[in-house]
DNA sequence: AAGTTCAACAACCGCCGAGGA
DNA sequence: ATCCTCGGCGGTTGTTGAACT
């Protein structure tokens, strides 16, 4: 069967960038009418364009909600860190960058983020220091806890983004929202309905914790702290978390139990991390060079590092990596002093208050 | 000043899932 | 159950302007 022509080969429809006129027409026609069904809009709108082309030219450019320039170190620290959650997943990560579009924070990506990252020396897929570049890192059974509360955290943000996706009011706003492709399994669910779950945003700040735990920065000899992250197998892994959280225990178990976080779209949740999320990055910037804590200490340093390695050839300031921010203490540790995985649960992460 | 290279970003393309006929 | 249309997504390409030679 011969492919369907696609909308942007139709004969008469013009195809490139748009004019001044085009523009004006289009954005008239939908703040008088709305889009409606972007299949017939050209036509109506007195557009020889085709619906897609329409559509992507609003949602892009046109829309007046939108934010364009320059890319605040906020958002793009937003954007490294939830891309190591959600890979090349635009329009998810799209939800909790308010007023930018999928398509601007892919491209901002591409030709920035990732360049700097592999500059560092991190794998932009993986979020990982690439061998190649600074040797083998990090343990075994370190990678294998970070793989499954990586694995964890993205089912709980890709519900978050279903919730927010699955909002009337909200997609009116950004009709380009997302289209999330759950990646759960069916299965049964070891865990009863009601069962109390600890609150994700600490799993969320362990797993940053836990990131920047492997970043192995060259000059980071002469930075170590008193208390630095530990290089040995046997000793417990420092890792920040904030100072809200709850004394839960938190075992391979539970980072395999994925399925539950189908269940998960309540929207306060969501509010409550960004806050959360949001105000931990301000308290970094503003409080990164008062040592109160270690791991501002640790942060300071590795951001000076990185902004040091970024200043030797670029004169930017917004330069930056997704380091994780400022928390308070937290202690991982193997319970049995064996690398756990996921299949025996002897592996326990514990939060001290 | 002209030609070339590079970076940035707007737009296109093809695929997929949802929903209706 | 199947086909078709539509909207939406992520990957890729094309265009433009700045920087460099």
């Amino acid at each position: 069967m011969a492919r369907s022509t696609s909308c942007y080969e139709k004969e008469g429809l013009k195809r490139g960038p748009w004019t001044a006129e085009e523009d004006q027409k289009l954005t008239a026609y939908i703040q008088q009418h709305g889009h409606g069904s972007w299949s017939s809009l050209p036509e109506k709108a007195g557009l020889k364009r085709c619906g897609k082309s329409c559509r992507l030219r609003w949602i892009n450019y046109l829309r007046p909600d939108i934010k364009r320039g320059k890319f605040s170190l906020q958002e793009e620290q937003t954007i490294i860190q939830l891309h190591a959650f959600l890979g090349n997943r635009w329009s998810a990560i799209a939800v909790h960058l308010p007023k930018r579009t999928d398509n601007e924070i892919k491209n901002h990506w591409n030709t920035h983020l990732k360049k700097r990252l592999i500059k560092m020396g991190i794998d932009p897929m993986t979020h990982k220091p690439r061998i190649d570049a600074l040797g083998s890192f990090g343990h075994g059974c370190h990678d294998a806890n970070l793989n499954h509360m990586a694995q964890w955290e993205r089912a709980r943000l890709e519900a978050e983004a279903r919730a927010v996706g699955s909002d009337s009011s909200n997609k009116q706003a950004l009709p380009n929202l997302v289209r999330i492709q759950p990646k759960i399994h069916p299965g049964t669910d070891p865990l009863p309905l009601g069962t109390p779950r600890p609150k994700c945003i600490d799993v969320l700040k362990a797993w940053q914790g836990m990131v920047t735990g492997m970043f192995n920065f060259p000059n980071r000899d002469n930075l170590d702290s008193p208390t630095s992250m530990s290089n040995s197998s046997s000793a417990p892994i420092q890792v920040p978390i904030g100072e809200t959280a709850p004394n839960h225990l938190y075992t391979c178990n539970d980072l395999v139990y994925m399925d539950e976080w189908k269940r998960i779209n309540e929207m306060q949740e969501l509010e409550d991390w960004m806050n959360e999320s949001t105000s931990s990055t301000m308290a970094l910037t503003q409080e990164a060079t008062t040592y109160a804590t270690e791991d501002a200490w640790f942060t300071d340093n590795v951001a000076a590092a990185v902004a040091a390695d970024f200043r030797e050839d670029s004169s930017e300031t917004d330069t930056l990596i997704g380091i994780p921010v400022s928390f308070s203490s937290m202690e991982v540790g193997a319970s049995n002093g064996s690398c756990p995985t996921a299949d025996n649960g002897s592996h326990s992460v514990w939060v001290l208050e």
